[in-house]
RNA sequence: GGCGGCGUGGCCGAGUGGUUGAGGCAGGGGCCUGCAAAGCCCUUUACCCGGGUUCGAUUCCCGGCGCCGCCUCCA
C-alpha cells in the first residue's frame, strides 16, 4: 500500500481509501488568465504520476481538477484588453490543456469550473452565515476564522502566530486580518451573480470546497496542489468544511517548487519559463523525466543544463527501446495485472522492487534509478547473447516507464527519401569496403543533423 | 517576529546507524567497431561546521552557519 506524506499530520502515513479499490483525489488547478509555466507543469505531472501509478496498481482513480474561471486576475486582464471575462478564461484554459496534452498529462476525470457552481457556493456561504461562522460587511461576506476549530492545522501554526505575521492590511470592517472573503459584493463593471447579499461573486477559497464535495463526496481520499496553496487556500477550504460539519479530505499532499537559481519560479517574480517555450526547445518527455528524477516534495532546479541532462538520459532509454524494438508502453492501458500477459514477460522481482520504492512516499527518483539499472542489465544480457533475458528486462523497463507516463521511442522517426538513399548508398559502400566513400556519406548525413548507427542489421539514422 | 524546508562528488539527485552510500549527466582507461555511433567493463570525485548519543553517524539529538519558502495573489 502506498504511504504518502500528509501535510495535515506532518508525517508519512498509509493512504487510506474511503471506498475499496477506488481512489478519489481533488487537485487545485489553474486560474486561467495566463499561460502555464514549468511550475504548473510540475504539479500536473506529479499528480498525473500519482494517478498513473495507482491505476497501475489496479485502483480506479477519480481525478478532479478544477478551473478557476472567475477571479481578480481574469477581471483585470479583461478590463485591460477590453474583452469579456469568459473570453479570457476560455482562451487561457485552451492554452492550459494544450500544454498539458503536450506533456502527456492525462485529462482529469472531471474538470469543474467555478462559474458552474456559484449556486452551491451561495448556499455554502449562507450556511456558514447561519451557523455564525461568517459575517457580512459593506463589501462582502467573510469567514470568521476564530470560530473554526483547529484553524492553522495545515499551516502548523496556532491562530495567534498567523495573526501576528499577517501582512495583509485589515480592512476596517474585517474582524481579523485573517478573515477571508467568502463573497465579494459587486463593483462596477464586474461580472456578478445574485445572492442574499446582493449581486457579487464568490471568493476564491469557496469553490474548491463546493466542487470537491459535490463531485467526490464527503471524506474523499486526497486533496493536493503546490506547497503555496497550503496557506491560506487549503487552510481556508478546510475551515469552511469544518464550520459546516463536513468530513473533508483525509489526506493532504503538496509538491515542491520549480526553482530558478534557487528561487521559486512564479508569476509574480517573473522568472518563469512557459511550457510552450520548453516545448519549442526540446522533448516534452525530458521534462517529465526531470520531474520524475526528483522527489515530488523537493525543490526542482530547472535550467537548460538540467533539461539537457534529462534529454541525454532519455536517449539512453530510447536506445534500449531501439535495440530491443520495445513497444511504446503508452500505446495501451498500463495496469500491473495485465503485465503477466505481456509477450516477453516481465521481471516480477524488479516490478515489486519498483513498487516498494513508489509506495515509499512516491519515491520516483529511486524508482527511476531502478529503471536505469534494468536498462543496463538488459544491454548486458543482449551483449551476452541472452536474448530472452534481455527481452524480459526490456519489457520490464517499458512496463515501468508506462506506469510513470514516460513514452519510449523505438523508431528513429520519419526518414525522408533522400536520406534513405544516402543510407543505402553508404551501406553499399561499406559492403564494398570503400570506407572513404562511406565516411563521406556519413559526414553528409551528420551535417544534415542525423546520428548514424551501424548495427548488425544495417545502418540506422536518427535525429 | 512565527512556522517550515533544504545543505550529498564537476552538475542533477536518491538513500542509509556499520564491511562495497542509487541512478543520470560529465571526466579518465579499456573492449567492441574498417573508423564512428550505440553498448559493455573498469575507473576518478561527496555526505556544510561544531558538539553530543553510540562500539560505530553522512544517517539520530543539540547548537551554529548558509540558502530557500510560507505567514499577501501564487502550482
Amino acid at each position: 500500500m502506498l504511504r504518502l506524506h500528509d501535510t495535515a499530520t506532518g508525517s508519512v502515513r498509509p493512504l487510506a481509501l474511503r471506498d475499496p479499490g477506488r481512489f478519489s483525489m481533488y487537485v487545485c488547478g489553474p486560474t486561467v488568465y495566463e499561460v502555464p509555466h514549468l511550475g504548473h507543469g510540475r504539479f500536473m505531472l506529479v499528480f498525473d504520476v500519482l494517478r498513473r501509478y495507482l491505476t497501475f496498481t489496479g485502483l480506479d482513480v477519480v481525478h478532479v481538477c478544477n478551473v478557476t474561471d472567475i477571479d481578480d486576475h481574469i477581471i483585470e486582464r479583461a478590463a485591460r484588453e477590453g474583452r469579456r471575462e469568459p473570453e479570457i478564461a476560455a482562451e487561457y484554459e485552451a492554452r492550459w490543456w494544450e500544454a498539458m496534452d503536450a506533456l502527456e498529462v492525462l485529462r482529469p476525470t472531471a474538470v469543474p469550473h467555478a462559474t458552474a457552481y456559484i449556486e452551491g457556493m451561495v448556499d455554502l456561504v449562507a450556511d456558514l452565515a447561519a451557523r455564525g461562522s461568517a459575517y457580512e460587511t459593506d463589501d462582502g461576506v467573510y469567514l470568521q476564522v476564530d470560530t473554526i476549530d483547529g484553524y492553522g492545522l495545515l499551516a502548523h501554526q496556532p491562530l495567534e502566530s498567523l495573526r501576528a505575521g499577517a501582512r495583509v492590511e485589515s480592512s476596517a470592517q474585517k474582524r481579523s486580518p485573517l478573515d477571508f472573503a467568502l463573497w465579494k459584493k459587486a463593483k462596477p463593471g464586474e461580472p456578478t451573480w445574485p445572492s442574499p447579499w446582493g449581486e457579487g461573486r464568490p471568493g476564491w477559497h469557496t469553490e474548491c470546497v463546493v466542487m470537491s464535495l459535490s463531485l467526490l463526496g464527503e471524506g474523499f481520499d486526497l486533496h493536493g496542489g503546490g506547497q503555496d496553496l497550503i496557506f491560506p487556500h487549503h487552510e481556508n477550504e478546510r475551515a469552511q468544511a469544518v464550520a459546516v460539519g463536513k468530513d473533508f479530505a483525509h489526506h493532504w499532499l503538496h509538491n515542491g517548487w520549480v526553482t530558478v537559481g534557487g528561487e521559486k519560479m512564479s508569476k509574480s517574480l517573473e522568472n518563469f519559463t512557459t511550457i510552450a517555450e520548453l516545448l519549442e526547445r526540446g522533448d516534452a518527455r525530458a521534462y517529465r523525466l526531470l520531474v520524475l528524477r526528483a522527489h515530488y516534495s523537493s525543490p526542482l532546479e530547472v535550467t537548460p543544463e538540467t533539461i539537457a541532462d534529462a534529454e541525454k538520459a532519455l536517449d539512453r532509454l530510447d536506445a534500449l527501446a531501439r535495440r530491443l524494438s520495445l513497444a511504446d508502453p503508452m500505446d495501451g492501458p498500463v495496469v500491473r495485472e495485465h503485465s503477466a500477459a505481456a509477450p516477453a514477460g516481465v521481471d516480477e522481482d524488479a516490478v515489486s522492487r519498483f513498487c516498494v520504492r513508489m509506495d515509499d512516499d512516491l519515491d520516483t527518483a529511486a524508482a527511476m534509478g531502478l529503471v536505469f539499472e534494468l536498462v543496463n542489465r538488459a544491454h548486458a544480457a543482449a551483449d551476452a547473447g541472452e536474448t530472452p533475458a534481455a527481452q524480459r528486462l526490456g519489457a520490464t523497463v517499458a512496463l515501468l516507464c508506462g506506469a510513470l507516463g514516460l513514452r519510449l521511442r523505438a523508431t528513429a522517426g520519419e526518414v525522408d527519401e533522400a536520406t534513405e538513399r544516402l543510407v543505402s548508398e553508404r551501406d553499399a559502400a561499406r559492403r564494398a569496403r570503400d570506407f572513404e566513400r562511406a565516411d563521406a556519406l556519413r559526414d553528409e548525413l551528420v551535417a544534415a543533423g542525423w546520428t548514424v548507427e551501424d548495427g548488425p542489421d544495417g545502418t540506422i539514422v536518427r535525429r
